[in-house]
DNA sequence: AACAAAATCAACCGCCAAAGG
DNA sequence: TCCTTTGGCGGTTGATTTTGT
């Protein structure tokens, strides 16, 4: 059963490589290409097996790779793929340009685990954390069932339509060119898809949606009901891994349905919830004034984390413009941060909430909106290029967020995929 | 300053599936 | 159809670095 290893050979070198192996690497493939990786190392003078140099190219010596600290955005992208696909590095590394499958690996396996376990979230469900004894088995199990299901959907449709855009971008780009030279291959493609099945529902996938946003910014235009309830779903779904989201025709709203309702599960557990989020278009977020302690405060990452991965917790619902959230605890500490699109017009009404038991409302306020005149900025850092424009985390946050909601308002993806 | 523990991450290992003879 | 080769993937290891005492 399988096959013995490359490197039996005595006299291979293992372990670390040094600069000048590096060297030899490098120049043996920009001038020949690597062809068979096996008979590279010969070629090339190395005393390494074909698959450590392999390995060594395709994770740290191929010019395309981008290394250093995770971003905001990217951070955000790898916790969301992996709710939704697992442990499929390859697949999450598709969605982020630049970074390898192992380097996304090592930095889920030590960072973002981590931090998901501190906040109170299981890593591998993505769920708040039960107590042992107080969930019910066969609930869990048809989680992780509707999660595995979900998961493969996702990663059989991801790694389809990463071929066809390998596939057909030449032909792509050809055909763009009688329409329009500057449209992404991406909504072609997504034109296809949609050709190819013309029953599919006008749903929000947040995979599209964030293979989208690495290539087609747009800023805010106009908003309407159906636009917002659209960017109301959206963000449901973006924060929600509920069992309606098996694959990516799941409706979460219909445009020109109402009341357009979402339901997220409900938590049951014991500890403190944190529970996300919003932002409104005046800033303020009057419905929570009544007996709540509302904090201005700054955004950060774990703010946005702990609301992304724990909206889940509450029961949330969305009429029209306004979205309720109902925290089925009473007897809890909660804290609760909320964000919203600034273009939300009207309000946000949290239910279950009172001074009396300890409860936090955490406003999160979006200072300022002027994503029009920001394009250029917005267009660096959906690129994931955050460094090429002068942006502090918290602005780089808001511009993410935008671009995210900026998406889901944009009328073409509204009309070629949703 | 010295040591231990914890964290990090480059690299390896074994398995699998596709391709080709 | 079978067998071998190859590249790719995910899990794991262990050397190195960082942090804490």
């Amino acid at each position: 059963m399988g096959r013995s290893p490359c490197c039996e050979k005595v006299g291979l070198k293992k372990g670390p490589w040094t600069p000048e192996e590096d060297q030899k690497l490098i120049a043996y493939i920009e001038e020949f290409g690597h062809g068979s990786w096996r008979a590279l190392p010969v070629k090339a003078g190395l005393q390494r097996c074909g698959k450590s140099c392999r390995l060594r190219w395709t994770n740290y010596l191929r010019p395309d790779i981008k290394r250093g600290k995770f971003s905001l955005q990217e951070e955000q992208t790898i916790i969301q793929l992996h709710a939704l696909l697992g442990n499929r590095w390859s697949a999450i590394a598709a969605q982020l340009p630049k970074r390898t499958d192992n380097e996304i690996k090592n930095y889920w396996n030590t960072h973002l685990k981590k931090r998901l376990t501190r906040m109170g979230i299981d890593p591998t469900t993505h769920k708040p954390k039960t107590d042992a004894l107080g969930g019910s088995g066969s609930g869990q199990s048809k989680d992780a069932a509707n999660l595995s299901h979900m998961a493969q959907w996702e990663s059989a449709r991801l790694e389809a339509e990463a071929r066809l855009v390998r596939e057909s971008k030449l032909q792509v780009q050809n055909s763009l060119g009688s329409c329009s030279n500057t449209q992404p291959a991406r909504l072609v493609l997504n034109k296809i898809t949609t050709q190819q099945q013309p029953s599919l529902p006008p749903c929000l996938d947040i995979l599209k949606a964030w293979q989208s946003s690495w290539t087609k910014p747009q800023p805010l235009k106009e908003n309407n009901n159906n636009n917002n309830k659209i960017m109301h779903s959206m963000y449901a779904m973006m924060l929600s891994t509920h069992d309606s989201l098996e694959s990516p025709t799941s409706t979460l709203c219909f445009p020109g349905t109402t009341p357009t309702t979402t339901m997220l599960p409900i938590s049951n557990n014991n500890t403190t919830n944190n529970i996300g989020l919003l932002f409104n278009e005046t800033n303020m977020v009057n419905p929570l004034s009544t007996t709540m302690d509302t904090t201005m405060v700054n955004l950060q990452d774990d703010d946005i984390m702990a609301a992304v991965e724990a909206f889940r917790a509450t029961t949330s619902t969305v009429y029209d413009n306004n979205i309720n959230i109902n925290i089925n605890n009473n007897d809890n500490n909660s804290n609760v941060v909320v964000v919203a699109p600034s273009s939300l017009s009207n309000s946000v009404v949290l239910e279950g909430l009172s001074n009396d038991d300890n409860n936090n409302a955490l406003v999160v306020y979006d200072s300022n909106d002027n994503l029009s005149t920001e394009e250029a900025e917005n267009l660096a850092i959906i690129n994931g290029d955050a460094s090429l424009c002068n942006m502090s985390l918290e602005e780089n946050n808001k511009h993410y967020w935008n671009s995210i909601f900026n998406l889901v308002n944009d009328p073409l993806s509204g009309s070629s995929v949703f």
